[in-house]
DNA sequence: AGAAACCAGTTGTCATGACAACCTGACATC
DNA sequence: GATGTCAGGTTGTCATGACAACTGGTTTCT
């Protein structure tokens, strides 16, 4: 193996639960974002990666399939596979501020803000299925990230959440963990990224100019039985946030 | 076969350099699109598809891959796999604006503002991988569509790719378009979607208030060799562009 | 009636095997 | 030097086969 070749160190656990070719995909990230594989190398072959790790071909391919659509490697046919930069972020994948947040070492607090049973608005109402006026379950939100404001999230869920969603619940974790814990797979989101400028109530929570401009993300998330379980409108000042992601070319993968 | 049970009506050319799962991938989606597929129905089993298809069962299962993560169906184990609404949109794919409008029905017109050869900017510098103040070659235009001005781009190329992108083909193309022509694959880009207020010249060609918010993005395009090749730095009017887009959750796909 | 066990149906994982298509570098030819 | 050919190396596609894991419905047991 010669020294241009990056080695994966790879540890397989075969009594996991976690399928091979996730746990490999995991190491080989988790390599390349240490800077064991060092970006501007090629992997070893995946022939020989299945022999080395005693998987078959298929199983290895699938692995570096799975990081080339995060955006980490680029395969090129005849030639093998690169690692990429990685200045390049974080694949778009359907999660929450609070994960993101977490994940990025930035402890997140919580300000419950509103939390009532409202007739859903119309636009509401359209978007979680419903009929015109249904009373949904909504809650408002500050977030705050080392103690700044970064987020004000308006949501909306149906009313059989209700006990899912509780006070206590939305001040120590995220939306999606307190669903999660619930049984609530969520699947899919459609999601609208926008900019308007600050109302005078959110420019005083967010901590910015009245007038000035603010970030917005409006979302509609769907379960694993493709029911609509949340709406969501949320703000972010613009200076202090922004969208960060990597994006992969149509490679039919 | 089930009233229940969609039905592809595929049709799958062997002769075609087009592999079989993305062709079947794409009757899958245009059916799906076209409510041939109607959401809240489930696909035929993926073992009776590949008898039906005469293809083996992973190519069926890699098809199905594929919509799932377009967020076009969700898969769920035991159960099969149901098509939802398509009201959710386009997968995040690196694309240009050029090509979405394009797409979108929506006729595109570019007006070339400048086209030069400038020193690189420091964060241009650094994106492109080029030493402090190297030539670059930067290019700015504004995109209408139906006749109103909905980006605002300024972008920053390599001077290698100054006969690539020449004001010819500016004019009638997109960039991404140009690119493609000269062998020039696109494979990944790091992207950043943010909002600010208006400066005075922005405003006046977009036809914004100056101060009004603006959705801007800027993003760092690689090649298939991972070297970046451009650097762009677009606004939009926030009350007549948004992002919109599916996003899918975590699958291990 | 409620809980547990069972079963059929479906998706999920993994392996083996074969061949095609692409790419690069070396070599031959003009 | 430029062009063409070819072999070796690598990724891409596809098939066959086997088994595991999950789900919901049905049956059995308490």
């Amino acid at each position: 193996m010669g020294a241009r070749r990056g080695r994966t160190d790879a540890v397989l656990d075969r009594e996991s639960p976690v399928p091979l070719y996730y746990q490999l995909a995991q190491n080989m990230e988790t390599a390349i974002r240490q800077g064991r594989l060092s970006s501007g190398s090629h992997l070893e072959n995946e022939i020989e990666l299945a022999r080395q790790l005693r998987v078959s071909r298929p199983t290895v391919r699938r692995a570096i399939a799975l990081l080339a659509n995060r955006g980490l490697v680029i395969r090129r046919h005849g030639i093998g596979t690169l690692v990429v930069p990685v200045r390049v972020r974080r694949p778009v994948r359907l999660s929450s501020l609070y994960d993101d947040l977490q994940e990025a070492g930035q402890t997140p607090s919580t300000r419950l803000l509103a939390r009532e049973i409202v007739p859903a608005p119309a636009e509401v109402a359209g978007s979680l299925q419903l009929s015109r006026g249904t009373r949904v379950l909504h809650f408002e939100r500050l977030r705050l990230a080392t103690d700044q404001p970064i987020a004000l999230m308006r949501n909306f869920v149906p009313l059989s959440l209700e006990e899912v969603v509780t006070e206590e619940g939305l001040k120590s974790a995220g939306l999606y963990q307190l669903l999660r814990q619930n049984g609530i797979h969520l699947r899919l989101a459609s999601q609208t990224i926008g900019a308007r400028s600050a109302q005078r109530r959110e420019a005083r929570l967010l901590k910015v100019p009245a007038g000035g401009p603010l970030l917005t993300m409006r979302r509609i998330s769907y379960d694993d039985a493709g029911q609509p379980v949340e709406y969501g409108s949320h703000v972010y000042p613009a200076e202090r946030y922004s969208f960060e992601m990597s994006v992969v070319a149509d490679s039919r993968t």
